[in-house]
Formats: C-alpha cells, structure tokens, sequence
DNA sequence: TGTACATCAGTGAACGCGCGTTCACTGATGTAC
DNA sequence: TGTACATCAGTGAACGCGCGTTCACTGATGTAC
C-alpha cells in the first residue's frame, strides 16, 4: 500500500531562452509529489526522474532542496489565500462569510493533505531552513500572512464593541485560526480515530459563534 | 545548528536470563532520540550507536522501527495520561480542574515536542504502519484514549443539562482537545509566528468557559 | 549567403554516505551428569 | 568436584539501496562577421 513510484516522463529540451520553464515545471511537479505522497517522498533525484530530466539540471534553478520546499508553500499559500478569498466573495452577512471561510479552510487541508502537512503540518520546518542559511527569514515570515489575513477581515466584521474578546481582532482571528487547525490536522493525521459525526459543521459553529457580538447573534439566531 | 549525533556508549552485555532489558533500554532510549532530535533523527543503527550495542541486536527485540515507534508512543501516552491526571488531582471544582487539565496539555506538548510530534504531529503515521501490517490495529485505536478520557471526565463534570452544547460530553471532549491541540501544535511548529503574548491562557479560557453551564459561569465569575 | 563561434539547456558517470537487513559466528554462563 | 554441553546475549562483516552532490562534457541553436 505504499504509494507507487511515479512514473519517469519523456521530454524535450526546452527551447533556447526559455531555461526558466524548467524552474516553473520543478515547483509544479513538486507540489504534485507533496500532494500525492508527502513530503517525505519528495526527493531531488525522484523529483528530475518525475520531470523527465536528470538531477544536475535542478541545480540550475535551485540551490537545495529547501529552496524548492520554500517555492511549493509559497505557492501552496497564495492558492490557499485564493481559496478562502473566493470562499467568502459575495457573502454580505458577516456571520455567513466567516462561517464560509471557514468551511473553505477545513475543506482545504481536507482536499490537499499533504500540502497542508507542509504548510501547517511542520513535516517542513521553515525556522529551521532559517537557522541554516538556505531561506530567507523575511520570505518565511511572510507565508501565512495573505491567507491569515482573509481570517483577521472575516473575524473584525463580526465584532461589535460590547465583546470584549474581540477588542484585539488579531489574537480573535489566531485563535479562529488554530482551533480550525487542529480539527482539520488531527482529521488527517488520526485517520482510524472515531470520529463523531458532523463534527466539522459543530466545529464551524463554535468558532463563528464565538465571535459573534451579543447582538449579532440575536440578530442571527432570530 | 543541526542536532549534534548522539554519543556511542560503553555498555556491558546484560546478565544471562536479562536479556529483555535491552529491550526496556531501546525503548527508553529511543524516546530519548526523538525528544532531542524528532522523529525523523530516530534510526535503527543510530539508537543501536546510542545504547553501545551492535545493530542486528536490535532485531531480537523489535521486528522494525515501527514496531519500536509504537512502543515509544505507548510510554509517551502513558506519560501524558498521568501528567494529565496528576494535574486535575485534588482539584474539586470542576471549572478549576478542566482548566488545570488544559493547561497539562499545552505544557506538556510544549516541554516535549519531540513526543508530541510524534503523538500528535502526524510524524509517526499509525495508520500506515496498520496498512503495512506491521503494527496491530487494536493497540494502536486504545492509544490516546486514557489521555482522552481525562478530559471526557473533566468535561463531563463541567455539564448541566441547560447547555445543548454539552449533550454530547464525548463530541465536547474531542472538540476541547482539537481546539488545545491546534494551539499546541502551531505553537511548536510556527516558531517564528508573531504569537500574541498571554495567548496560551486565552486558549484555555475560552475552551473551558465553553464547556460551562450558564448556572456554573455565573457562579464561578460571582 | 556561408561559417566560425558563443551560449544555452541540459547529460552521464562517478563520489561517498548512512541506511536497513542478513548471515555466520563468538564467548561467557549456567546446568546435567 | 570436574567437565561436557546447551543456551543466551550478543558481534562483525557484508549486501544492496537511494540519496545529494560534483565534474567534465555535449549537442542544438542563435549570432556576428
């Protein structure tokens, strides 16, 4: 039950002038490889063998393998900002649009487990690519903030001024924000645990419920 | 700044009809492993470095490193399970003791990493090795349920009957422990996050005010 | 219009490394007679 | 009380594997003259 090797491709050389595609091509198939096996299974001589190219040729694009990691959770990232933003367009009600973000989030590391084990999962450590001098500390800091940010909106245009949990909508949105974690981490990661059902939509409610103001809540419950 | 490898030890062979506590001893030690160094730094020939033994010795006692990581995991969950308990102790009101038994929790998965990780994090895949037939499916579902079931107890004893939300204590214990869970991890795995300072007692406030009857949060904050 | 040359996008072979795993073996220690 | 023997708790050397990384090289393509 191992996932199965993948498949060596045949390619052409790119044409003169358009060296850079290989660049592209390495980050896409790499989150390809993250998706279907995880990040333990990507390597850089699985990775050339997938792309149908031989291993010298990533050095030209990258220095290491922790700067491909970096390239795929950025790209991770900004797809998940992407998701979660389109989740909420064109929902007025404040309530519903977090509530749909949030089902967006959730539904994310449901559909993508082994890119969110690479960006929530810490199967990569980012600090620690840091402390040894192949990644940049600003890129890093950086990652989240995009998808992070689309939760500190949803969470602020919940909140009146009479909650005085949300009179810092930062830590409101951190603490929206991890409890998602760990129900969608856990969900992944404890695959035989007996789950109770329709625990998503009860985690869902707990989260949004929690910052809604006293009056919005009534306006919302009535 | 990678993990300095482990140092080899002198060791005398065990006395004749002992021979089991080599077994004992790479259990220990490889709990040892992967609180320093994670799981990922945990192998057959480094443990066997480590203990001062020769490698092939090893297989006298565990069949692969599966086999050794569930045992480290059952020690790590029986630990974790007594650090929980011992916390809520002596602890009569139940409001105080939930939280007590919360802040176990955070402080556990904070002081060992390593364990937690492989605990929690998703390091050690249970249920791949299940699939891999190398690990016993029925061992594996009875892991984490004496530290859960702390938790199911201190919920439970929070409840009245006025709280749909409690109707179900085992739902409320799971969510209770993702939402601890979610903090814990990002916490250990987002080092470099911005975390708001304070933020691990408003984790705890907010997961155990949720698990209060309207009657006891009236009681408790007059 | 032809040709020498520079550049680009890679290739192929080789290196040393640590790993899991196997195999035949060893040397101390207890036990039967 | 001595000694042959079985058992126990390991050892040492070797195997093939895939990995990251390096090095010198290649062959197609565009460009200057």
């Amino acid at each position: 039950m191992t996932p199965s090797p993948p498949t060596p491709t045949k390619r052409a050389r790119n044409p003169r002038g358009s060296g850079a595609l290989l660049g592209q091509q390495i980050v896409t198939t790499a989150l390809g490889i993250v998706d279907d096996t995880g990040v333990d299974g990507l390597t850089l001589r699985g990775l050339a063998r997938m792309i149908g190219v031989s291993p010298p040729a990533i050095y030209a694009h990258f220095a290491d393998i922790d700067a491909i990691l970096l390239a795929v959770a950025r790209q991770a990232f900004a797809d998940l900002a992407d998701h979660l933003t389109a989740a909420g367009d064109g929902i007025t009600a404040p309530a519903e649009r977090l509530r749909a973000v949030c089902r967006a989030y959730l539904d994310y590391a449901e559909r993508h487990p082994g890119r969110y084990h690479v960006m929530f999962g810490g199967q990569w450590d980012a600090t620690a690519a840091v402390e040894r001098g192949t990644v940049d500390q600003q890129v890093v800091d950086t990652l989240g903030q995009g998808a992070l940010s689309v939760f500190t909106h949803a969470v602020r245009a919940c909140a009146g001024t009479d909650t005085p949990a949300l009179s810092d909508p930062f830590s409101e949105a951190v603490t929206t924000w991890v409890f998602l974690h760990g129900y969608a981490h856990q969900r992944l990661v404890a695959r035989a645990f007996p789950w109770p059902p329709d625990m998503a939509e009860h985690i869902v409610d707990v989260v949004t419920t929690r910052c809604l103001t006293r009056s919005t809540r009534t306006a919302a419950s009535g």
